[in-house]
DNA sequence: TGTACATCAGTGAACGCGCGTTCACTGATGTAC
DNA sequence: TGTACATCAGTGAACGCGCGTTCACTGATGTAC
């Protein structure tokens, strides 16, 4: 079952269509990709991008997997290439990785994190998995150090009600090992932390050239492991 | 000089295309925003608009000013309702503050906080200053429990570099008051931590069911008193 | 109080633009015998 | 190896839509004397 020469170009163009459309999120924003404009930088019409996706929608759809993969991607490798009992510079490296991915790809960033698209909606089926790879990439962190006993988990995060308990308990359930709900929230509130310094410094809502070359999201970084007493 | 018919029924119909533009957004997003739907929505023809205001980007405008004044005010009030040297009481009712105002105004929330519209460029001059007072609103209830020795500042924000530190020395120059540089950087990191937090309560991109209706929020505000020493 | 004039809110037509999507089609690539 | 047929990538025209902005205009409101 070789791949004919026709499947060949079939998936060259595809995933030319892909970095076209990454290219032109670049340029106008996400809210603004259009089919027509793909179509025109590379040559085409535009109804043949119809023999690639669908519509519009499923085209969005690909771009926010393919960069929630992405991202999680580049986070596990960063933790991969420590040492399996550094959590401190487990931690530091895929924040880092967070960071650094995020202002590399800006608007890809925007589009998973960012103002959903108007009159596109995500289909959860397909989303969610990739978007928890990225909480999971933070989570696995925490968890192998807590159960190293290298946590510390702050008396804050440990009052949870009983709502909260609920949704915790459903996710604490699918996972292999053992888990404290203190620290899949914990891990909820990290994310919020790292994400809330990258968008501040990437659409400038800090004091000018404080959060620059990502020195605040260093500090912030730095502020966190202090408080997990990762040394 | 008393206002004229004519002079009172413009400020009317001003107000009047502010508020339809917001029920706009509220449908269909700040990015779809348009000048045409707004005048249908009014019955009126869409060059009807030009008569107060010059293009769309300075309705834009001033619907961003607006928004960044609207919120402030409301932390700025919740502040004003608590005993002075209640620092508990005032961060916690201006941090609660914060995320009712995006709560019940997700668009506008996202309107100075999301993803920029596309081919929109703020004046720096209009929204800088009103951006500020969100910040402020937060800094000032800091440092005033700082003066008054009742803040623990985490020793990761007082570890600041030299070029952290040019940034921060130009904006406490302009306050009236002595504030320790660590104060102005803790100011930036608390917004992020509050900023992130409501944002994936709002766009989902928490675990279902945790962060629902604050709880989530709330969590995270009592674990930032506990590390600011605020019993 | 009445009249002549100035101001200005709002209209209607038009310009030029871009969009997603459909449809019947051409012509190159691939397959079966 | 050659021929008949099937597949399918891409075209070009069209549909119906919405957008921001301009321009010359009408007619109501306000002002000066």
């Amino acid at each position: 079952m070789t791949q004919t020469r026709r499947e060949l170009r079939r998936k060259e163009t595809e995933a030319e269509i892909k970095t076209v459309a990454r290219q032109q999120m670049a340029e106008v924003g996400a809210a603004a990709l259009s089919l027509r404009s793909i179509a025109r930088e590379m040559g085409l019409t535009a109804p043949a991008l119809y023999r690639y996706f669908p519509n519009r929608d499923a085209l969005v759809t690909e771009l926010i997997v393919e960069a929630y993969q992405a991202l999680a991607a580049a986070m596990q490798a960063a933790d991969a290439a420590q040492a399996r009992d550094d959590f401190h510079g487990r931690f530091q490296a895929l924040a880092l990785a967070f960071r650094e991915w995020a202002v590399q790809h800006p608007q890809d960033f925007a589009l998973i994190y960012g103002t959903p698209i108007p009159g596109y909606e995500a289909p959860r089926e397909q989303t969610v998995a990739p978007a928890s790879q990225v909480l999971q990439a933070i989570g696995s962190v925490l968890i192998e150090a807590w159960q190293a006993g290298r946590l510390n988990l702050p008396q804050a995060y440990q009052e949870i009600s009983p709502t909260m308990h609920t949704a915790v308990t459903e996710i604490i359930q699918s996972l292999p090992t053992a888990v404290p709900a203190a620290g899949i929230v914990l891990t909820m509130t990290i994310w919020a932390r790292l994400y809330g310094v990258v968008w501040g410094e990437l659409y400038e809502h800090f004091i000018p050239g404080l959060a620059e070359s990502g020195v605040l999201y260093q500090m912030e970084v730095a502020a966190i492991c202090a408080e997990l007493g990762f040394s």
